[in-house]
RNA sequence: GCCUCUGUAGCUCAAUGGAAGAGCAUCUCCGUCCUAAGGAGCUGGUUGGGGGUUCGAGUCCCUCCAGGGGCACCA
């Protein structure tokens, strides 16, 4: 090979070294006026080699990283590794390795091929979260959050994954699965830490708003639902025989006067309370009842085909408006952890409490006329002894009894006292102040968001910094003695077993109490991975300060993240609680900000014809055999290049062997200039230097808007047109040449940063590249002087005429009228309209 | 089942309500002992279907069809 052939491996060693000289991405200097700009993406599991998802998203993020800078701006782009967790722990269990060892040879590895990679990270920041220098400031979180209330322990029922042998959040459960194994997922009661998001449910909520147009309508849309903020009222209930009123939560309370039996979840404590003071045979059939719904697991749970079932606890509730006798049952279609545990039936407009009601024979009453609106009237409608509506045949059915179809809709209030002819809004404000009046009520919301669940029984975590003494209090460890470091993995049993392999390090887990120093133990849970991934965005800002975790300073030069980049599989569950922590960052006064992410891109997945790639498939295209092959250049450029960069992309689609030829070209042009470096390009080929022009004002708008595989194929038009204009046109010496392959160079500098360079150094620069600065469009250059306008009779083309782009309305008019074709097509007729819309079009309107 | 987004050339995308376009791929030609690199050029469209608003609809409205995504006993 020699210097002129494009040769990409002898390119990619050239430049290696020089950039490793060069650092052209750090970030240190604190002197630095440029406005700044901090690019994210997400950090990964250091789980084996760099694969082809990476390669995909570091792509995108190194592109706006490397867009930034070109910019003008001085951009903080880092890097580091999710290094604690269950993948790491399993892999090492799985070669008898220690964690701690082999997760930090796999960072070496991962590191050594992000830098041939060529992403602009700045390699002095790099951080991993199982370094005791990391989740020190994890456990001093963890201390802050507890102190403010915020992070406490309970029992309850927990999803719990009978392979891994640990707990799971609710957000790691997928349809019932375990999100990481796919094993059926059961529920066990256990006391667990939990971190009490649900106090910040609205704010996550309403904040969301913030971010609309700048997060993927997507990702809101899935938060706003997991989050799930419903409004109706609490409604309280006597309960013949029983303590105290149980409150119930509805979003249609007014229907409360068609409400005709409770149902309360058979796992939650008012179920066992009822049962206790019912007749021994009752007792006996809900034990019986409680174990089959213990035994299921989450997907025979919410199979929604599943008949009702449940059992008469023999209780009776008073309905709070009528003092009607409401019987009481339990059955599992009602969760112990939404709302109060408890509903109010009303069979005739919820289709649940209507097949249950069905099921098992119980009264059933309409209170809302749902075919009032549709046809406008009010029909008087005869009821049954029961209150059943009695219809004549030819009217919808407006009787779930019989049809089993509850009716959900909105209609007018019937058999509802003074409720009767208003509308669902207005019944529903009356009920509440009805409600509020008599004291057995009130307006209120509820969220399908649940208390995050932090601890885990695992040995590859943060410790929990709490002791708990051998009278049972808990006592946080004192800050100056953090961090509390994992012991010594050897000797200690990691493979799961249900509790934490760190309650069995006798040397590490007893302590004297910091109280009185009487014995003590540690606590031997270890922190949910997501716990350290949902502020390390903030450590990143001073990676090596040991006195605190962030330097506020920092915070306030780069915080929040302009642009964060990874994958939609974190839309809910990473996302959620680093807004969640950065809120409550806030509110503590660390922080100035309430959101960590101005703006979010979720790269789409590669995969392989239209389905997932993985090993077990052998459908893997290996990054590693495709960098070999084409190039590192070559396969940044065609993964930007395949689609946009939230769609998947389909590597049958992904042609890096032709991005390769692109970039042969591209290069191929950089020796083609004879102007002189720094000629004035002034008076070169017009034609090209409009096209120049055309590029260098449109890449940055296509940039921010994330269209990069736009951005491309106007590379490759540009590139067309100077090839065109070397060969064919004004030639090589032309100085728009020179001008055009410094421009293509610049735009390619942010998807091919090797090829890019080479170039730049053909065309006699210093490196490098990456720091040369954007050039402003010269806008003279775009507009035109003249224009073609069409000129339409009937809004069909009849003729076209060359005009000044500033023509007049009626000077354009005139001409237009002059035109042959047009007054042909005019004829006898009689214009009755003439549109003008100078300087493109004339349209006469012939009658 | 409910909610939601998207349908323009084979693929990825453009087109303030005003002429349906670009890149890639395909194909043809030039080039070459052969192959490849390289170069030149031609195709390609009922803008998912139908209806409406408008002087004029890819664009706005309605409806149907297709695909993607999310939720799915959350009271």
């Amino acid at each position: 090979m020699t210097d002129e052939t494009y040769d990409f491996a002898r390119i990619q060693q050239r430049w290696l070294p020089v950039w490793d000289e060069l650092r052209p991405f750090a970030t240190d200097d604190e002197t630095d006026t440029r406005p700044r700009k901090y690019v994210l993406d997400m950090f990964p599991y250091p789980s084996g080699d760099l694969h082809m998802g990476h390669a995909e998203s570091y792509a995108y993020g190194d592109v706006l990283a490397r867009y930034w800078r070109q910019q003008g701006f001085n951009v903080l782009h880092p890097i580091g590794w999710d290094s604690f967790g269950l993948p790491a722990e399993n892999a090492a269990i799985k070669r008898g390795a220690d964690p701690k060892e082999w997760t930090e040879a796999n960072i070496e590895q991962h590191k050594r091929s992000m830098r041939l990679y060529a992403t602009a990270f700045d390699w002095d920041r790099i951080l991993h979260t199982s370094d005791p220098s990391y989740y020190k400031w994890n456990q001093w979180l963890f201390l802050e959050m507890y102190k403010a209330g915020l992070a406490y322990r309970k029992p309850s029922n927990v999803n719990w994954c009978p392979k891994d042998q640990t707990v799971l959040a609710n957000e790691q459960v997928i349809g019932g699965l375990c999100e990481r194994c796919d094993t059926p997922v059961v529920k066990k009661k256990l006391t667990q830490w939990y971190f009490k998001i649900t106090d910040y449910a609205d704010r996550l909520l309403d904040d969301l708003n913030q971010l609309e147009g700048r997060w993927p309508e997507k990702v809101l849309r899935m938060q706003r639902n997991w989050i799930g903020r419903s409004e109706g009222a609490e409604v309280e209930f006597e309960i013949e025989g029983h303590h105290s009123r149980v409150p119930v939560f509805t979003t249609r309370p007014d229907t409360l006067y068609g409400a005709t039996f409770m149902v309360v979840a058979p796992d939650s404590d008012l179920a066992a309370e009822l049962a206790a003071g019912a007749s021994p045979e009752v007792r006996m059939r809900f034990q019986d009842y409680l174990e089959s719904v213990g035994r299921m697991t989450e997907i025979d749970r919410q199979s929604t085909e599943r008949p009702k079932t449940g059992v008469d606890l023999g209780r009776f509730a008073i309905h709070p408006l009528t003092g009607e006798r409401m019987p009481v049952w339990a059955a599992d279609y009602v969760l112990a952890d939404y709302g109060h545990g408890a509903v109010m039936a009303v069979p005739a407009h919820d289709q649940r409490d209507l097949d249950f009601a069905r099921a098992f024979d119980l009264p059933i009453k309409v209170v809302v006329d749902t075919l009032a609106p549709v046809t406008g009237v009010m029909p008087t409608i005869p009821l049954d002894e029961h209150g059943n509506a009695v219809l004549p045949e030819d009217l919808p059915p407006l009787d779930p009894a019989s049809t089993g179809v509850a009716l959900p809709g909105e209609g007018r209030m019937i058999n509802s006292g003074e409720l009767d002819g208003l509308s669902k809004q207005h019944a529903i404000g009356r009920m509440i102040q009805l409600l509020e009046r008599k004291g057995v009520g009130r307006a209120a919301k509820s969220f399908r968001l649940r208390d995050w669940l932090v601890s885990r029984q695992r040995y590859w975590g943060t410790p929990i910094p709490i002791i708990h003494t051998a009278d049972g209090q808990e006592v946080p460890v004192p800050y100056e003695q953090l961090p509390v470091t994992l012991p010594d993995s050897h000797g200690l049993d990691l493979s799961p077993k249900g509790s934490s392999p760190l309650g069995a390090a006798e040397d590490w887990v007893n302590v004297p109490s910091p109280i009185d120093g009487t014995p003590a133990r540690r606590d031997a849970d270890t922190m949910d991975t997501f716990v350290d991934s949902s502020w390390y965005y903030l450590r990143f800002l001073s990676p090596n300060d040991d006195t605190q975790p962030f330097d506020k300073e920092q915070v306030e030069r780069w915080a929040p993240v302009d642009r964060y980049v990874g994958g939609v599989e974190h839309a809910i569950l990473h996302l959620l609680y680093a807004r969640f922590i950065t809120k409550v960052l806030f509110d503590m006064g660390h922080v100035p900000f309430t959101e960590p992410f101005e703006s979010l891109l979720n790269q789409g997945m590669v995969i392989l014809d239209g389905g997932k790639m993985s090993k077990s498939k052998g459908n893997l295209v290996e990054l590693s055999d495709e960098l070999e092959k084409h190039g590192v250049d070559a396969v940044r450029l065609a993964m930007s290049f395949a689609g946009p960069p939230e769609d998947d992309i389909d590597w049958r689609d992904v042609s890096p062997a032709g991005a390769q030829k692109f970039l042969a070209r591209a290069w191929r042009l950089s020796k083609e200039p004879l102007a002189k470096r720094g000629t004035d390009p002034k008076g070169g080929d017009r034609g090209l230097r409009r096209e120049t022009h055309r590029f260098l004002a449109d890449a940055p708008g296509l940039v921010e808007s994330l269209k990069f595989n736009v951005v491309v194929a106007r590379l490759m038009e540009l590139t067309n047109a100077t090839r065109k204009t070397v060969d064919s046109g004004a030639g090589a010496a032309d100085p728009a040449v020179r001008e055009a392959v410094e421009t293509i160079a610049l735009g390619l500098s942010l998807f091919a940063p090797y090829t890019a360079e080479d170039m730049w150094a053909n065309l006699g620069h210093e490196p490098s590249v990456a720091n040369a600065g954007w050039r402003e469009p010269d806008r003279s250059l775009l507009v035109e002087q003249s224009t073609t306008a069409i000129v339409q009779v009937n809004g069909k083309v009849r003729d076209r005429v060359e005009v000044p782009v500033d023509i007049a309305d009626a000077e354009l008019e005139r001409r237009a009228r002059e035109l042959p074709g047009v007054a042909r097509s005019i004829g006898d007729g009689v214009v009755r309209h003439v549109v003008v819309r100078a300087p493109k079009l004339v349209n006469f309107v012939v009658g």
